[in-house]
DNA sequence: ACCTGAACACCGTTCAAGT
DNA sequence: ACCTGAACACCGTTCAAGT
């Protein structure tokens, strides 16, 4: 139950260092991502943040303004794992599907921060800049500038929707719940969805090749 | 700041009738949902809930079970503007394209449920039910079943996505952010949003439309 | 049967006090 | 400069007590 990391009256070894390195901004986004990935956002209350740094909860308002800077916080490392500024570049249809696929690919990795960075307002220049190359390498290459936007909305929503559902923990459609209320064909096909996660990502891929294969088209007719 | 609802101390008019007709399930998911709507989930604590219904707290506690019941209740209603059970006997693309319509209209009336209901386990009959009628229309026009389970899946985030984006009070891309910090694109096209809702459905009618047609096709490939 | 006040454990956050 | 204990307001929930 107790955490393996430092505690200040055990070991005096050194007595010029620290037993505890500096608190960091660093730090703190690791320890609170660990813990959305282990458990839940939920889960990841400032004592539960504090704790797993070593410290108690009211030292983090030390280095952060409050819980809400946490968010943006493990929102930055999240986007770190996206964000390819080299997109700018590239065709339109060649950038949605970079972006897309890393997009899936960070959310599969930590599906648990989807329904904590889904519904929070951005407020981060990090993920601001990752969404302004975005729709410039759409814009750059010639699409109206609310289909771009119209594009990245319903790109990024579908690849939330497919990394969330096939990877977090507490899936939305229960098989048990499905049988004992009269829906046995929801039941069975959510019920061997375990080892499916392998396929999840061609699905995703298959999608998304369509999906901007449609907004090309779309392109085609109405703006070019 | 106080409600207008019956206050037991003023009016004893008609001695006989109880001035505050007895709760039932029915008037608190529809004070719930009132609140969702004028509010946020956030602001739905089981206080506020109360206290709209004229009551205190732990009284609802004789109604309902604790605060997972009451997002369960929430679910019901919205569903409840969703669900047709028509559409069993509809061809697939048919019952996708109502369904879909049917999914959008009734988020873009409730966005502040969004974040809400699409992060948390379903486990009621009616929700559930809803599930196995969209399935099953499928599967009777010879869609694959995990096929059917994936189309259900990314139509749902579409909309909501759309749904959200479009009509949520807490906008996920904020103009005012977004020039602060060096994304002007991301600026400019997010800032004439504010009369577009009127056009979202038809951009959603537009997307939904392409959607249902990418897996006509891929299932023209695969299963037929 | 239904509602209530008081109480409990747990949040996020503030702040004076320590080193 | 950085961390702490104590305190505050606010959650959801329980329960003995009222009618």
């Amino acid at each position: 139950m107790s955490e393996p990391t430092t505690e200040p009256s055990s070991a005096p070894r050194k007595p010029g260092r620290p037993s505890r390195p500096p608190l960091t901004e660093a730090m703190i986004a690791q320890a609170a991502l660990e813990i959305i990935d282990e458990h839940d956002w939920q889960s990841c209350t400032m004592k539960a943040l504090a704790q797993r740094l070593g410290v108690r909860a009211p030292s983090l308002y030390h280095h952060v303004a409050g819980q809400h800077e946490i968010v943006d916080l493990v929102r930055k490392l999240v986007v770190s794992e996206i964000h390819d500024p080299a997109i700018l570049d590239l065709p339109a249809a060649e950038a949605m599907w970079q972006f897309g696929i890393a997009y899936y690919r960070a959310f599969a990795k930590h599906p648990n921060t989807i329904q904590l960075l889904s519904t929070t307002p951005i407020r981060d220049r990090d993920t601001l800049q990752m969404y302004e190359v975005f729709l410039q390498a759409l814009v750059r290459g010639g699409w109206d500038k609310q289909r771009a936007l119209e594009a990245l909305l319903g790109l990024e929503h579908l690849a939330l929707g497919f990394a969330f559902e096939w990877n977090a923990e507490d899936l939305m459609l229960d098989p048990v719940a499905a049988a004992a209320h009269g829906a046995p064909l929801v039941a069975e096909i959510t019920h061997d969805r375990t080892n499916q996660n392998a396929i999840a990502e061609s699905t995703f891929r298959s999608l998304l090749g369509r999906y901007i294969a449609m907004f090309e088209m779309e392109a085609g007719d109405q703006s070019l």
